[in-house]
DNA sequence: ATCGGTACCTGCACGC
DNA sequence: TGCGTGCAGGTACCGA
């Protein structure tokens, strides 16, 4: 890229809320995206205001660690965003249910951190405060624990990860040592694809519908990131915000509406506490 | 080890 | 109009 190019994509950045729906693997892929090209510049200061997303870490000494370092990589690992340092070090990002990274624009009610660059500005929000954001000497352990990523697990091993199981297929697919990166958003959209109830019991699920499972988590998955990477562009103002949110969810949140396939109406149950949402009549035990 | 249940937190939709 | 209530859910943590 040169330098100029550079310079006006910072520009765009710079006026662009990376903002998304419910942040799951494709939501964070794309924040992750967006953020790359802050590689290479320099921290030159961090202002931290809430404790909560800290998660035990000091606000004072979390700045002076950071004060100076160069970002050196972005990289995902299931919901997590795990931002490298210069000179060894991690930040760690997770958005929770409401976080957002900002590139520029001004702190706000529920602005958490503030990161100034040498160019630009990197701000936290999050209004739920379940978000984190924390440093790390080493390769976080809450990271390194996660199981494989969904779209790059193969069919062998997830097929392998579902023997034995006596919890809900939706419960394993929430669970983040499973898959890492499916929420309860892709988790229902994914099992009605592969005409699952969410309430079958993960051992059950073997063979073709192991394959239809994976494939349309997989599906699903790709569909999402490409979504949000279209979007991204015209992202700046409402109508390329509804554009992404109308992202096609077939069942979620789609409680007494008509199936898509079958137009029996969508019907909403508790799953391992969460809202559930599936076809009665296309998706079985 | 596995599993189910709960707490955390705020904004919003809803009914009266 | 305003107030109370339920709902939204990712993760850590608890007890069984």
């Amino acid at each position: 890229m040169g330098r100029r190019q550079e310079t006006e994509l910072f520009l765009f950045l710079c006026h662009t809320e990376v903002r998304t729906a419910l942040p799951e693997l494709p939501e964070v892929e794309t924040v992750t995206r967006s953020i790359k090209p802050l590689v290479g510049r320099r921290i030159v200061s961090a202002e931290f205001r809430n404790l909560r997303v800290l998660r035990g870490g000091d606000p004072d000494d979390m700045a002076a660690r950071l004060h100076g370092r160069k970002i050196a990589g972005v990289q995902r690992y299931g919901k997590f965003i795990l931002v490298s340092l210069s000179g060894g070090g991690y930040l760690l990002v997770h958005l929770g249910m409401t976080g957002r990274l900002l590139l520029g624009g001004v702190p706000g009610k529920h602005t958490h951190a503030i990161l100034t660059l040498d160019r630009g500005v990197l701000l936290f929000d999050d209004s739920r405060q379940f978000g984190a954001l924390e440093l790390h000497d080493d390769f976080p352990a809450r990271v390194a624990r996660l199981g494989p990523e969904p779209l790059e697990v193969k069919f062998e091993d997830f097929a392998a990860g579902l023997r034995g199981r006596k919890t809900s297929i939706k419960a394993l697919l929430l669970n983040q040592r499973f898959v890492r990166g499916i929420g309860n958003i892709y988790a229902d959209e994914a099992l009605f694809r592969a005409g699952i109830h969410p309430q079958a019991q993960a051992s059950r699920v073997r063979g073709e519908r192991a394959r239809r499972l994976y494939d349309a988590m997989v599906a699903v998955l790709s569909e999402a990131i490409a979504a949000g990477g279209s979007s991204i562009s015209d992202y700046v103002d409402a109508e390329g915000r509804k554009g992404f949110f109308q992202f096609s969810h077939r069942v979620y949140q789609r409680t007494g509406e008509s199936c898509i396939s079958c137009g029996t109406p969508i019907r909403r149950v508790l799953v391992a506490q969460r809202s559930s949402h599936f076809c009665p009549k296309c998706q079985r035990r």
